[in-house]
DNA sequence: TCATTCAGCGTAT
DNA sequence: ATACGCTGAATGA
């Protein structure tokens, strides 16, 4: 059984639902709180909602502006391919207020940087999977979630 | 199996 | 600034 449960942030109310295994999904905050709740039920429709959870609390500080720590949870791996974890795996390393280029991370990973886009843009754990924090050679490439976000989220741990 | 889709990178104008 | 070509992994037909 799947449970959910809101957190809130300057910017508005947000979601993040976890497994019996680990975080499944956590959506950015949206303007109200009737958007997060549908959004985190198109994602995990099974979702039963709950006063808070751990991961609600941390990302609450989080986007507050407070020094936190997702090191510690547990990610839901049945929706991830061995390609996609080992980037994850190797994205969560990088330290708040740093960045590393994809290709760094194709480095490591022993793949093409092409392919850690694709597996980055396969993330459903934002923030706890910091994938913000990749950037491209030249510029800050992409991000799946807008633009906007990603440099609100590196300014916000700048 | 084959075709399509990319959150990249380097080189060249 | 734009235009290529080269890429590999995932996805859908």
């Amino acid at each position: 059984m799947k449970k959910t449960a809101y957190y809130d942030s300057p910017w508005g109310t947000g979601a993040v639902a976890e497994s019996e295994e680990g975080v499944v999904k956590v959506i950015l905050p949206k303007k109200t709180k009737q958007e997060a709740k549908a959004a985190i039920l198109t994602d995990v429709p099974d979702a039963v909602f709950v006063k808070s959870l751990p991961a609600a609390k941390l990302l609450s500080l989080y986007f507050n502006g407070k020094k936190t720590d997702f090191s510690s949870f547990h990610l839901d791996p049945s929706a991830a391919t061995p390609k996609q974890k080992k980037v994850w795996a190797e994205t969560r390393k990088i330290p708040s207020g740093e960045t590393r280029t994809y290709g760094h991370i194709a480095e490591k990973t022993g793949l093409r940087p092409r392919a850690v886009g694709q597996a980055l843009k396969a993330n459903h754990t934002p923030i706890i999977v910091p994938c913000h924090r990749v950037v491209a050679a030249k510029g800050l490439g992409g991000y799946n979630l807008g633009m906007m976000w990603k440099k609100r989220l590196l300014r916000l741990e700048h």
